[in-house]
DNA sequence: CGGCGCATGTAACGGGTTACATGATTCC
DNA sequence: GGAATCATGTAACCCGTTACATGCGCCG
């Protein structure tokens, strides 16, 4: 089995969901550890219908056609149960900024300094969106007491925690740069 | 063009290296930001050079067969430039433990908080590396002031804070998983 | 003289992205 | 009636990984 096709058993053990669901979970919740697109999900999610890992049952949705909302079956449980105890491949990453990050000396102090309050702004940005998921997934756990959001809540920390270290490394990177240009500093007086 | 072909642009403006050496670098220093293998690295280094972006030089090895080292010619710098002043694309990531995390409560607690404790000693790991990447860096600079070191330093000073938040996290979990299982402590006592 | 680290390559395969495709419902 | 959101799917293509392949030079 894939990797997609686990991470999929997992956002359904969270709570049954729709390929719909599980695309806009992606976009946003685990944005920042796993990606996929809607095209890869709904395939997957068949596959894993027919190897009996999950099942669907079609609820009308309040808009627009009938919703797909799958679960997972006791089979399918186990599977996770025996992947989760495994120990996690290494992550892989593609992120552009740190690359850019690495030429910055090709850009001038300004303009580099431009780019990095950029990427701390989207870092807050994010962080702010990590935080109202939380605000969110508390007010859902008040509901349903019994529930495990265990795991959400601890990803959602994780998220939140990574954008802040993100902003204050902006901070820091834009006080080196700025250190190393003191004629900024006083061309600003 | 494509992802990879800008990343070793940008890995070639640090320093001349050859595709060895570029393969070790993903492996290591930009391994949280980029992943890429020696069989993609060597035919896009040969399509580079095709473009006329970069050139390499036959430098003997002290062992084994002599060694390619490429550098970026002026076009490459300039393509390399033009990249870095357009903000960069939002990242990709697939990493398994924080979907492992999502489902957590299919572990029981000793066991999850055993694999809390396993990623926490992993991203020490990773830390100790960057700090000393990071050394290595600082006395190379001795040598050579008049060289721009402030992209590479600015990425392992990430590197390192990345690590030493995701030991924080692992332990602000550890905490959570024990404060659930009272009888854990007791059991202690 | 075998094994390991250095060093560079090629090819098949697989998985995901981009783009294509369709249809329901609501709001303006 | 057109636009936007909801909702599910298919197919071609591209890129990167896995595996295959080769050879140097040192050390034991």
């Amino acid at each position: 089995m894939k990797g997609l096709e686990y991470v999929l058993l997992a956002g359904l053990w969270v709570e049954p969901r729709s390929g719909y669901d599980l695309a806009h979970w992606f976009q946003r919740a685990a944005h920042y550890y796993w990606a996929a697109h809607h095209s890869s999900i709904y395939p997957t999610l068949a596959g894993l219908e027919q190897a009996g890992l999950v099942t669907h049952q079609l609820v009308p949705s309040e808009q627009g056609p009938k919703r797909k909302v799958y679960r997972l079956t006791e089979t399918g449980k186990d599977t996770l149960q025996m992947w989760i105890s495994q120990p996690p491949q290494p992550p892989e990453v593609r992120d552009e900024q740190p690359v850019k990050v690495l030429a910055i000396d090709l850009l001038s102090p300004e303009e580099g300094i431009r780019h990095l309050e950029a990427a701390k702004s989207r870092a807050q940005e994010q962080r702010d969106m990590y935080s109202a998921l939380l605000l969110q997934l508390s007010a859902e756990e008040d509901d349903r007491p019994q529930r495990q959001w265990l795991g959400p809540r601890l990803n959602l920390m994780r998220g939140i925690q990574i954008q802040e270290g993100y902003v204050r490394w902006c901070d820091e990177a834009i006080a080196l740069l700025q250190a190393s240009t003191p004629r900024l500093e006083a061309r600003e007086k």
